[in-house]
DNA sequence: TAGATTGTTAATCGATTAACAATC
DNA sequence: TAGATTGTTAATCGATTAACAATC
């Protein structure tokens, strides 16, 4: 069976194109041309039909492609059709925001569990979820069908946590220690390292201003 | 004047250099060459070279690189010899978590003000700083040195701030909110948006447990 | 049917990797 | 000097854009 395999720059694309086909679909919008949605979302509309065609052909020549359908594939495509159970590791004042954070519940994301080493935090309720000590993660883990952790510790514990995650079979950790962890082949990692988003931010700056007379 | 620009992607990297470098310097490590560097890192030695090559010879043939002195540059490069002072706009869970990060203050960042439209938040503290209501950003940007603006307001609200934001002087927006903002040339734009993070995690979990026999 | 717009192939562009002469 | 490793040019690879035949 013939496996095409999709560049991740396409992938990074497809929220992007679900939050506009979303916003289309509520303001009753019925069909698109990827011209018109050229025009909303500043990429070409060659791109959008490329991207598409990885994964069939959605549209209609003379029509365009239906915005409800589209919208649809591709959630089905994001994997939002299907419950991801997740836990947050680390209940600091990042790991209670994502916690607090409903949005994830209606893409099918759904917050299972918490836990801190420190036992000042540990019972503590983060939206009807208790926070639990670390000694429990793996037991956890095992029992709730949990795919996702997400981590928000610091850097000197997530290495040897995400080795006890991957033993205990999580299938995927969303990363937000500042540290690159190694996983076997199949463990997916996306990291949100912010404070090199911000260093991004800082050169940009610094540049417009020296490229300026 | 001759402006060779950098690509986005050169920049991007730039961060995980700038990383690895502090690490290698607290350990003491004085000189690393392309090719050490390229196996701590997994990226190829060439595309090391590369990168630094954009912005000056800063290596020693036969010997290397000067850690120390690399960290400084690239240090430099992404402006963090310079003192950026932001403001956070939006005083929830996120933006509370922001504010209470203490590492970027170590990179030149600096926490200046918060704001809210709720009065209830209005008057609470986040490491020092007073919950300012809305009606009293635009002042204070203009009359605080105000570089960065953090967005972590609903996406609502978002782009009728950022142009209040732009039209009293703001020069880089760290934008959580999860909207696209329309801004001048010359204004920087980093996005942050994790629940599109959070769906590319979710197609690789799928992409994979389908490939997988 | 005529017009519109896709799906897809071909051309272009840019980024990554390889190779090697320069040089410490 | 000989060996090591950079800086840089050339080759390759992959992603984006353009073009157009297929088709609704």
């Amino acid at each position: 069976m013939e496996v095409k395999e999709i560049s991740q720059a396409v992938i990074g694309r497809l929220p992007r194109y679900f939050r506009y086909l979303g916003e289309l679909k509520d303001e009753g919008v019925e069909r698109i041309s990827s011209q018109e949605l050229s025009g909303l979302m500043k990429v070409t509309a060659s791109q959008i039909r490329q991207d598409f065609n990885n994964f069939g052909g959605f549209g209609q020549q003379g029509y365009g492609y239906n915005v409800e359908s589209l919208y649809r594939e591709i959630g089905k495509i994001l994997g939002l059709d299907k419950q991801h159970n997740f836990v947050i590791i680390g209940a600091g004042n990042l790991g209670r925001a994502l916690g607090n954070y409903m949005n994830f519940e209606r893409r099918g994301f759904i917050f299972k569990g918490m836990f801190d080493a420190n036992p000042e935090l540990v019972g503590k309720d983060v939206r009807g979820v208790k926070v639990m000590p670390m000694d429990q993660l793996e037991s956890f883990i095992r029992e709730n069908d949990i795919d996702i952790a997400v981590l928000t510790i610091p850097k000197t514990s997530a290495v040897e946590v995400a080795d006890k995650l991957v033993a205990n079979g999580i299938r995927a950790i969303w990363n937000f220690a500042h540290v690159d962890l190694n996983v076997p082949e199949g463990i997916q990692v996306e990291n949100v390292h912010l404070s090199d988003s911000l260093m991004k931010l800082s050169y940009n700056i610094n540049r417009y201003s020296s490229d300026m007379k």
